[in-house]
DNA sequence: CAGCATCCGCTATGATACTG
DNA sequence: CAGTATCATAGCGGATGCTG
């Protein structure tokens, strides 16, 4: 397992990229993030994400639930209580997402420099022209 | 550095987001790979992408370098020739990238398993109605 | 060869209103 | 409360033709 680019393409790549999907929307991550705490309600998770719409949170919440990430429990109450949680399975995918978090939060100040150094070098080509 | 949800949603919400988009998008991932291995040339990596569009691939590669993530040389000579390298920053993403891979790679039995599952119990619901 | 410009469809996402 | 249904839209990404 040396070369990433292979295990990209060789291995299955249609698979590899609906995985990736799940995981690199909009909301899959954060909602991960938030439950893997401990569970939450719906609505809980509406107000603790902020900008996100019931649609998308409901959306998002299906597809990691067939993806066996989360676990969707009903309680028959009136009025109706239902509780999100990460699965056992679902933890597993915590440490690899973590590590490209980390990553994040730790290079995001680099980046930004970045994209100001190539914005600028853009800038003074249009000042050529 | 305990919760996720608080490193996804205290820190930069929108900073978080665009490195994570940079990793998520179609094809970022799959270029950083092959490059991971050495440098190639802008055909080579069209050919070697399957179903990759020149525009995407020009897109793609811009951001990548914008970010710091990939170096771009351009040879003077007729035809003009153009490399493609990661940068030393681009290598310190690919541990926690190929921690996702792998994680991808090691699991994609265990989604496909659980969607059909899933897919399977919505359609029994389906038959009663 | 290595792009850039243009057009264009599709999907992801958002806003809003309604329901069990 | 926890959704579903509907409509609208913006941006991603594909196809194609042109150029230095």
């Amino acid at each position: 397992m040396r070369s990433m680019g292979r295990m990209c393409l060789e291995h299955d790549p249609e698979m590899f990229r609906s995985v990736l999907d799940r995981v690199g929307d909009k909301w899959s991550l954060i909602l991960i993030g938030l439950l893997d705490t401990g569970s939450m309600r719906f609505t809980e998770l509406l107000r603790t994400t902020p900008g996100i719409s019931r649609r998308m949170l409901t959306l998002t919440l299906r597809n990691l639930e067939r993806d066996g990430i989360v676990k969707r429990t009903v309680y028959p109450e009136i009025p109706p209580r239902v509780e999100y949680e990460v699965t056992a399975f679902g933890h597993t995918l915590t440490p690899p997402v973590l590590g490209l978090a980390r990553w994040a939060a730790e290079n995001q100040d680099a980046i930004v420099a970045h994209r100001r150094a190539y914005d600028e070098a853009a800038g003074d080509l249009d000042d050529v022209e």
